[in-house]
DNA sequence: CGCTACATGTAAGGTGTTACATGATTCC
DNA sequence: GGAATCATGTAACACCTTACATGTAGCG
């Protein structure tokens, strides 16, 4: 083995490995840059507040994530007039990827659903223990549903939003018809539960 | 002192939420071979076919945690009769700590629905590609629930399964009303997107 | 002055998958 | 004898969270 070859090696194995940032934390974070320029912790609070029905990111993710964005052009530092903290834009190169990453097929993790993993094995735990599990899933759907309500009514009165109105909605929408299934769901299997001797 | 006081207020943030170490993986495993005794492949392949719809196990996780349980005694190796494969068995320790880990309320991984992530930024993808993304999560549930179906005749002639068929038909009714939800919401969806202009 | 919110980052660790390496058994 | 399946295991890697360290800004 020459020398360069040794080299590339290395390069692949050390450097570009150290940057391996998942294409969907830089959609999400791309994302919400598209609606407003933000600083690390304001995107995080953003991400939380307005996806955390469906997406989460941690400090871990968004600031190496933002590093290697604007290593890639993807997006730039606004002007800052003395401040300390570093607020991010998205640019003309980081919208054309959005919209690439985008329209790829979404990738959803592998299933892991501790509810119905218990149940799945109720037998083990009777029909009471289990009966608690599903209440404990019907509060937390009546819950959400409440919390989406909320989001609704916020996401109509924020003109930043306006453009972005009919597809959040959608997301909101998609909540509740989840949340609504569970609670039906519930009801029936509490019936069932109900029905089982001892 | 106040650099103690905002220490011990940052412990009090962060210890109190900090989750019981997971092990779910331990769950599934003992929850499996509560049924039959099996090896480790038989296991994955199972978890696969019968908790497919909820769960995933690979053998990364199988054989590592089987070597742990043995350790601990809660599942220990079946006579082998010249086999060279190893049948696993749980022990009644084994049934006990199951019982246990059922009863401790379900962790449910930070959520990430990339379907719902690229809708909310679909004014960046225009609604044509944004209803091909719920044409797509349609099509999805409507194999879903043909799946479901499937595994409820399967289970229903099944007699080994027969004492946790109640708590197994609700785990697929709960795939089912989710599905059924999922394919509700997207009608609605396609409906309003067919409504946005561009 | 002290509290809370804003802000940035990294190190360590947890959790899980994928790719590999290896071989036995069964069936055609 | 070759293919498919059964079987076991590990090393590397990917991804993400949590804990930690360290401030500044604004406000009552």
């Amino acid at each position: 083995m020459d020398v360069n070859s040794r080299y590339a090696r290395y390069l692949t194995d050390t450097l570009e490995r150290r940057m391996p940032r998942s294409d969907q934390s830089q959609t999400a974070i791309l994302g919400a840059l598209s609606i407003m320029p933000m600083t690390g912790y304001t995107l995080r609070e953003q991400i939380r507040d307005t996806l955390g029905h469906f997406w989460s990111e941690s400090f871990g993710q968004i600031y190496p994530t933002l590093a290697e964005l604007e290593r890639q052009a993807l997006v730039e530092r606004e002007q800052a007039d003395g401040s300390r903290s570093t607020t991010y834009r998205i640019t003309q190169a980081g919208s054309e990827q959005l919209r690439r990453l985008l329209a790829q097929p979404p990738q959803e993790p592998k299933p892991r659903n501790g509810l119905l993993l218990r149940l799945f094995f109720g037998a083990q735990l009777g029909p009471d223990k289990s009966a608690d599990l599903v209440i404990q899933a019907r509060e937390s759907a009546e819950r959400r549903l409440a919390e989406l309500n909320a989001a609704r009514a916020e996401l109509l009165e924020d003109s930043r939003l306006a453009a972005d109105a009919p597809y959040v909605l959608l997301t909101i929408s998609a909540g509740e018809h989840a949340a609504r299934a569970t609670i039906d769901w519930a009801d029936e299997a509490l019936g069932e539960l109900s029905r089982i001797p001892q």
